[in-house]
DNA sequence: GCGACAG
DNA sequence: ATCTTGTCGC
C-alpha cells in the first residue's frame, strides 16, 4: 500500500503517531532564491458530500498574473478532525499538484504549517510529502495566542504555543481582523511575511487564497472540467 | 469534567 | 468548509 493510498484507511490515533514521526523531518530554511512563481491551493466541496474539489494557481511575480492552474476532484474517506485536516485533503490535493506542470517555487496552502499542536498542519505536511516550500494561510488560529497588533496593512504579532514562535497574526487589510500564517516547509518565518505580504491586493486574503478558493468552487458546481491548463 | 478546536 | 440576504460600518 503506497502512503496516498495509507492515508485514506488510516485511523485517527495512528494519523497522530504519524505526525509525530513526520515532525522529525521539519525543516525551516529560508528560500533559496526570491520566487518568481507562487501558487494558492484550496479545496471545496458539498455539505454532507465526500467528494472533494481541488485547485492549484499559479502566479508570477511580481505582478501576481495568472499563468497556471490544476483542479482535481476526489473522494475523501476521513472526517474533518481539528488537527488532522491533511489526512482529509491532503489526497485531493496531491492529485491536482502531480498534473500540475510549472510547479511554483512556494506554495501557499489554506490552514496552518507549523502553527498546530504537533507543527504538522497540512502546508508542512504536504510540503514534506512533496519536497517543495510551502506556506500555510488560515483565517482561524488552531493553537497558540498572541498579543495586540497594529490596525494597520502590514502590522504583525507572533503567534506563540508553549513558548515557541509558531506563526504570525497578519493584519492583511487595513481595519480587518487578522490572518494567520506560518512557514509550512522549507520556508522560513521573514519569507513566510514578505511573501504573503506580496500576494496581497485590495482584499483580507492573499490573490493565491482567492483565486484558488474561486476556482474550486467553479469546478464543483461543473462551471470548470478537471484537469491542467496554462493561461 | 469543561471548553477549544485549521477546513 | 457549506447553507444564504440583507445590512451595518469604514
Amino acid at each position: 500500500m503506497n502512503r496516498l493510498e495509507h492515508y485514506k484507511t488510516i485511523n485517527p490515533s495512528a494519523a497522530k503517531e504519524l505526525q509525530q514521526e513526520l515532525r522529525q523531518q521539519i525543516k525551516l530554511e529560508p528560500l533559496p532564491e526570491p520566487p518568481k512563481y507562487i501558487a494558492g491551493a484550496d479545496i471545496s466541496f458539498s455539505r454532507g458530500s465526500d467528494l472533494m474539489h481541488a485547485a492549484i494557481i499559479v502566479l508570477e511575480l511580481p505582478d501576481l498574473t495568472p499563468v497556471a492552474r490544476s483542479l482535481a476532484s476526489d473522494e475523501t474517506s476521513f472526517p474533518y478532525i481539528p488537527g488532522l485536516l491533511a489526512f482529509r485533503e491532503m489526497p485531493v490535493l496531491l492529485k491536482a499538484w502531480n498534473q500540475l506542470k510549472l510547479k511554483s517555487d512556494v506554495l501557499i496552502l489554506d490552514g496552518h504549517g507549523v502553527a498546530h499542536p504537533r507543527r504538522m498542519g497540512i502546508a508542512t505536511h504536504f510540503g514534506i510529502e512533496v519536497d517543495h516550500p510551502t506556506i500555510g494561510c488560515a483565517k482561524n488560529i488552531l493553537t497558540g495566542t498572541h498579543g495586540d497588533l497594529g490596525i494597520d496593512k502590514g502590522d504583525k504579532a507572533y503567534l506563540i504555543d508553549d513558548d515557541e514562535k509558531i506563526g504570525i497574526a497578519l493584519r492583511s487589510r487595513t481595519n480587518v481582523n487578522p490572518i494567520y500564517v506560518s512557514p509550512g516547509y522549507r520556508c522560513s518565518f521573514k519569507d513566510t511575511y514578505n511573501i504573503v505580504m506580496g500576494a496581497l491586493t485590495k482584499y483580507k486574503l492573499p490573490k493565491t487564497s482567492r483565486l484558488a478558493h474561486q476556482w474550486a468552487n467553479k469546478l464543483r458546481r461543473g462551471e470548470a472540467q478537471e484537469g491542467y491548463v496554462e493561461f
